[in-house]
DNA sequence: TTGCTGTAAATTGTCGACAATCGACAAAGA
DNA sequence: TCTTTGTCGATTGTCGACAATTTACAGCAA
């Protein structure tokens, strides 16, 4: 029989798993540089494991977006263009602004003293150093959002982009000094505005939130968000109840306390 | 400084790809079912290589969506719920749906032969036995489609929904026949549409493509489409020479120094 | 019978070694 | 001098063996 898996916390412990957390955050900090060849012999030896544990970590940095691989031709730290870092923050705003729209309404007391812990986390972050903490509890606040929506799919491929998000923040201390204050400003704004009544205001913030341009013609960003203004409620229609039973009977879903 | 693209035949072979591509058609074509253990041991046997490829192999399938892993408790194909499918339809129909309208001006004739080929193709496919091949079509069917908007970040997100578009098909072939004649015209109506000059029908008929039920009231699908419909103007309007420059430049794609 | 416990089998995780391949440099020829 | 070819070191691909873990099952007691 299967043990219920709501109570694996024993976290199941591979080299792997060890291996995957010391390079991510190796290469969120900037230790490894964006476009450095990562060598699989040279790391076995440094972190005193085998090649193919280092190996399958490199797999993993692949899925996540932090490292390409080419067949033959080695593997290196993944290194944003503009054009990509703008493709990603668009696409990214597209389903997390339709995420936000969705779920709108799930978005309760408790949900909102999450994000706000998220936020205090993100103030304790030391900048230069603890980037790759500021980068989890970023995913953690966002994917709060996401998941209001209730939706297994969008979430997964949110969630698929979550290791470039990772590369947009090495980009962006590597092109200029940020400060902790300004990202906690941000989130705050978020915040504050997601939780409005008014589901339009929270869309334009995920929004202006991924995608912000020093001089940008808004008409751009307002034409989406009213086409996600659109596209959302009929959504919900269409699959709230459907979405609600599944989610319901899950059960497995963590963060439910 | 380009060498043409035309005379690339070597293909790379590794025997992971190999393995994954045989997996792949195994699963597709009902060999092994949804919901069935893949065991490492007994595959590497059977196909005549180390436990190693097969392992990667498995992680490749993972990410593809067609096999799911949980640490030490083995590798099952992938089965999906009604729900699951559902909501895969509607992600994937959005997600092509606003390609295809960004790039609608991309579609030449050219690219509409290309597709006809794509047709011609699936109808020439025996069902119970290819549909590996059907699927393979398929995709690059719609790759096509969607590659008109010129995003690569979109594209990849797009393509990492490809294998659970595969598993889609075998749900649709396990709970009932179907005919390939209704696959080709399906794809020749979707064709026609998206050929046509007014982008509004193309969308809607993306749309439908992915997420047909029986008695549908369409005013769900009418607000969907109208929304892709403000978002993709802009959307072009922002990127559209940014990301040709981006496409004519690429040429190297990797970072190979 | 039911439930527990410990042993054995099956399966996955990890390892180091060997083979195949790539990139760079040097040597040979025009 | 420039191009081509051969060689070598570095790196990745593949392998079979061993260790760790999970699962199945038999035996025993209440």
């Amino acid at each position: 029989m299967e043990d219920a898996p709501k109570l694996r916390l024993p976290t199941r412990l591979r080299l792997v798993d060890d291996v995957y957390q010391s390079l991510e955050s190796a290469i969120l900090s900037g230790q490894i540089k964006p476009g450095e060849r990562l060598i699989e012999a040279r790391l076995s030896l440094e972190l005193g494991v085998s090649r193919t544990v280092v190996r399958e970590a490199f797999l993993m940095l692949e899925r996540q977006g932090l490292v390409v691989n080419n067949p033959r031709g080695g593997t290196f730290v993944t290194r944003l263009s503009q054009q990509e870092a703008y493709d990603l923050g668009y696409v990214r705003a597209l389903l997390e602004s339709f995420a936000v729209t969705v779920g709108h309404d799930r978005i309760d007391e408790q949900t909102v003293r999450r994000l706000k812990n998220c936020i205090a986390d993100m103030g304790r972050c030391q900048l230069p150093l603890e980037v790759p903490r500021l980068v989890h509890i970023d995913v953690a606040f966002h994917h709060i959002l996401v998941d209001s929506a209730r939706s297994a799919r969008l979430l997964a491929l949110w969630s698929s982009l979550n290791g470039q998000i990772g590369a947009l923040y090495i980009r962006g201390l590597e092109s200029q000094q940020a400060h902790i204050g300004h990202v906690v400003e941000l989130h705050e704004a978020l915040l504050k505005s997601v939780c409005s009544l008014d589901v339009a205001i929270g869309q334009r913030a995920v929004f202006e939130h991924y995608v912000r341009r020093p001089q940008a013609d808004r008409s751009a960003d307002a034409a989406i968000l009213l086409a996600i203004n659109a596209i959302a409620p009929s959504y919900a229609d269409e699959f709230g109840d459907r979405m609600r039973a599944v989610h319901n009977t899950k059960g497995d879903a963590d963060a439910s306390k």
